[in-house]
DNA sequence: CCAGCCTTACTAGTATACAAGATTTGCTGC
DNA sequence: GCAGCAAATCTTGTATACTAGTAAGGCTGG
């Protein structure tokens, strides 16, 4: 396991959750395989109960399976999972776009813009990680600009089926493209037309499903749905 | 409090979590009001470890506010929070009523059927809780359809804002309309009309925050936004 | 009487001990 | 050798002890 630096003021519930889910999205902990909360805690400098905190709100958003008084488990990566989580996240980002097209300030459009040029330059360095750390910080901002934040914050969590996949990916030809489409979906907000700005966005976020075979085939162990048994 | 009675392998944690929700619903812990691990746990019989996982959990959605080393309340009704859980759900469900119009099988018209019915039968008794129980159901029932029980469950937790407020206004007249927009959306359905589905979703969950102002005049006490002063 | 400090009694966060259940390993008797 | 039982050792669930930080109330010195 990989260890990240702790924030400042940063609990210990926090810092494990913080860490886990970058190593679940890393493959640092590989789907299937099985965790325990004595031995991420000793890992991790901890004690069982913030890890355990940790897991349980993972196992929420079934990242995570804890069958009692057995075992946990990384869950495979579950395509159904994928889609569900995918499928949600693309009916209220178009919902939310379509908001943003009527109520964004020329303020939170140039920091829009902010952000997009430095994707082009990460884009252009090769800092892939970084890249996805600002488009993630990216589509947050949209739902800050409609007001929704809570909403972000709530699905947030179950993003991570989604970003485990994203990072297998990660490095692919498809930034270019990425970043080129939320140029566009900004101009479209920036031209108060909701549609196109809705068509968009619909767009953009079906790209993620593109290389769902090509992974398939890649790390054919990691995958779940049908071929695992239970113990 | 009020307590519930436990169900079969109920774990200490999802009983906590279950009870606490059902009074924070009931306004038996009322908007605003203190409560503590300590307190809770004894009025349960449990240990503060299962309590205090289950607010932890309530404090994801923001229902219930945990401010470190100082104390946790139950959160007042904050209808900015009312509006995000009811934009998400407004958003969500209008998506997963349009996918239904294209697959819910014979089988599964026939259960909405009967749960209508159902409806209507306690409707008539005046059984309101029932009546919001089998409305709950039916609203799952639709994701279920739609093959998206995950969502379901993740974001079913952020409803308890709105379900809090659905239950100050129990037993309006509103009820009869309700029963009425289900039996209307099921036929939508029926009919494979996704556009009228969607139509009577939308306007089916808008019924929802007509009460706001009656409450807001009936509770001043629990209101929260602005009025209330950190301490 | 009043200001300021200090004690005390809370809070939640964390660590650890113990309980209950599942699995595995190895012994035992055949 | 093998079937079956049993004990040891895992797991997570729960209870409790301890830590640290906050707030309030009382005491003390002026």
């Amino acid at each position: 396991m990989r260890l990240l630096d702790r924030l400042p003021q940063e609990t210990d519930r926090a810092y494990a959750l913080r860490n886990i889910k970058e190593n679940i999205i890393s493959l640092d902990l590989a789907p299937g395989s099985q965790i325990s909360e004595n031995e991420l805690a000793s890992q991790m400098s901890l004690s069982r109960t913030p890890v355990r905190e940790a897991l349980i709100e993972l196992s929420r958003v079934s990242i995570v399976r804890i069958v009692p008084q057995k075992r946990s488990t990384v869950a495979l990566i579950d395509y159904d999972l994928i889609d569900q989580a995918s499928f949600m996240r693309c009916v209220l980002e178009c919902a939310v776009v379509e908001l943003n097209c009527g109520m964004a300030t020329a303020e939170q459009l140039s920091r829009l813009d902010e952000n997009i040029r430095l994707q082009n330059l990460y884009l252009e360095s090769g800092n892939f990680a970084a890249l996805m750390a600002l488009d993630d910080q990216f589509h947050e901002m949209l739902f800050e600009i409609a007001q929704k934040s809570q909403i972000f914050f709530m699905v947030q969590t179950m993003f991570i089926h989604f970003n485990r996949v994203r990072r297998m990916a990660l490095g692919s030809v498809k930034d270019l493209k990425i970043v080129r489409d939320h140029a566009q979906i900004l101009a479209a907000i920036r031209g108060r037309d909701a549609a196109e700005a809705k068509r968009l966005m619909e767009a953009h976020l079906s790209r993620y499903r593109e290389d769902a075979q090509q992974i398939r085939e890649t790390y054919p162990q990691y995958m779940g749905e049908r071929a695992c048994k239970e113990a």
